[in-house]
DNA sequence: TAGCACATGCTAAATTTTTAGCAGTAAGAT
DNA sequence: ATCTTACTGCTAAAAATTTAGCATGTGCTA
């Protein structure tokens, strides 16, 4: 699923190039099949393979993902997130970028209520 | 592994009752088993039962789990998952954390460089 | 001390997943 | 038009996981 929603969509073999530690090739197809049975993922044929996508749209299955990890492993604290994302991308960020994070707490704390 | 990361430690009969959609009992016990073999968990017998706690510390292991969602579901956006992490607990920011969020910002200009 | 509740070690069977490989078909190149 | 490549559908066997259940041992309580 996760290789699925960093492409966007993917085939069997896309599939098996970008996983870390691969089955076989049949494995990845059988699973995409359950996935696909589970209503994880749907397909269309494209040519002569079949192009997967996720059922679930990528921006309605960010947040629970990220829910999850917030009390998995942050204590539910967005603090505690925020200063670990922080912490990720610490020389990354322009500063045109943090005018705009500064900006989303600002926002945050007007509409927050 | 969310299960005990999320609890600190737990015994098999706690991980069952934590799981969503839970298979048997016998299973949780071989799969603790699979996970302590690939070194994610170290067990301590605890009276007559087995107390799993993970190998990599919990801080540990949370920023790689934020890095992939980061980078899964956000497009390894900074801007992006805060804005999700914001909106997730939109009602639930006090003014104090609102306040040391901005501040954890302004330590990122001026230390990230 | 005896009895009970509960947990592990172990085993064997059922089920699911993984694997390899073959036949058939569509797309593109020669 | 034919060949080649690449993919799916399918099958059967191997391997791994899941399940149930029994024997055993520890700790707690009466």
């Amino acid at each position: 699923m996760d290789v699925i929603y960093r492409e966007g969509q993917a085939t069997a073999t896309e599939v098996l190039e970008r996983l870390p530690d691969p089955p076989s090739y049949s494995a990845v197809r059988a699973m995409l099949r359950v996935l696909e049975n589970k209503g994880h993922l749907r397909h269309v044929p494209d040519g002569t393979r079949y192009v997967y996508r996720p059922t679930l749209a990528r921006d309605r299955a960010g947040r629970p993902a990220l829910a999850n990890v917030l009390e998995t492993f942050f204590d539910g604290s967005t603090e505690k997130a925020v200063a670990a994302l922080l912490d990720l991308s610490r020389k990354g960020l322009s500063e045109e970028e943090l005018d705009r994070l500064s900006e989303l707490i600002e926002q945050a704390r007007t509409e927050g209520r």
